[in-house]
DNA sequence: CGAGTGATTGACTTAGATCAATGACCGTGG
DNA sequence: CCACGGTCATTGATCTAAGTCAATCACTCG
């Protein structure tokens, strides 16, 4: 799901590619929104900082993903990108495809598609997040982000990054996913997670 | 904050508006993805099912939102749209928002702008969700609602919608806002808050 | 072969959910 | 015009699930 393949050979030549370590900033908050990204491999973090100095990530940026979207429309980056291992992105200036929109609607048309599925990503997060019981927002997740089958879900990421990702210590999904293996709503094989047939309500 | 008021007049006037009662349905999983919708009134449940018929909310659609904007570039919707109290949406039909994309390239970036703006809320609202402590969780909400003199806050809706809005039960909302009115980090009149200079870390 | 990281489980603590009661306010219908 | 039912705001008491601290094991990497 590389999500820029559709843009136009001008834009996509007028890309440049960024190597990143660990820890390592693609660009802070406050700086000058010049481009947009795409994750060529790795990982990066999307993070703001709380009034005493704690990091919460906003977004993990995975392989294939793109993002800093909104800088197209803002003259500043409002947040830190932290590449969470070495990682690769793809740097598009905002220019570039500001002006390809406006040559192509087909071309804005499927960027904005991009943007809607985004949202739906989100939304569909934040309602996880509403879910209180740990036992239930992990099965939430899994339903959701379960393959073609409906069923199986396979982890591109750890344990912990996961955990992060729903809003859980490590500890408690540890122990949910124990649960529900034990009680058989999912099967486990390394870092293939099946859910059964019937998972009970 | 009705987000289509930019809408050029074709658009708005080619849309319509139907009233829902309780559990009824907006579209279905499969139906041809014709229109995007604006609850005016009430509450829209976004859900999908699981492989054992277990409902699985994507989303939750409340007043004045936009939602189902992935049908503008889907054929058919991906999910059920129920009705979780009478509702009345506003219905565009999605050949007329797409026409007028197609002829002002600008009508297509101040759209393409809308949705990344929501990305940016929804990220926050993530964000929001990553704090444990109610204290700092409502703080940060505050913070960020916070209208131009960074400070104060118009409550737009109740307390109870508020709780839910940062998932908080309303009970430990209302414990928490009387916790900072004592500790003196905010002020409250009426349905206006107003956070103090130095809100302590 | 240590150091570092991920996965896992145990023990303990606590913050927030839940249940419950009360008062203020408001609209409504008899 | 007032009593009644409903919702919102508020606070108290209690409970519990998830966070936190901690220890162990497996594995990889330099």
């Amino acid at each position: 799901m590389s999500a820029l393949d559709w843009l136009p050979e001008t834009v996509r030549k007028r890309s440049s590619v960024r190597a990143l370590e660990t820890g390592e900033a693609l660009f802070r908050l406050g700086d000058q929104a010049l481009s947009i990204f795409e994750v060529e491999e790795g990982r990066l973090r999307l993070v703001r900082y709380t009034i005493d100095s704690h990091a919460v990530t906003l977004h993990t940026a995975r392989r294939g993903e793109l993002f800093a979207e909104a800088a197209l429309f803002a003259s500043r980056y409002r947040c830190d990108a932290i590449a969470s291992m070495s990682s690769r992105v793809r740097v598009y200036p905002k220019r570039e495809l500001l002006s390809a929109f406006r040559r192509d609607p087909a071309v804005a048309e499927r960027f904005m598609a991009i943007l809607a599925q985004q949202i739906h990503a989100l939304r569909a997060r934040v309602e996880e997040r509403n879910i209180r019981s740990a036992r239930e927002r992990v099965l939430h997740h899994l339903v959701l982000s379960a393959g073609i089958d409906g069923r199986t879900t396979q982890l591109d990421g750890t344990l912990i990054d996961l955990a992060a990702e729903i809003g859980l210590s490590q500890e408690a999904l540890y122990r949910t996913l124990a649960a529900l293996e034990k009680s058989g709503a999912i099967k486990r094989k390394g870092s293939t997670i099946v859910l059964a047939k019937a998972s009970a309500a």
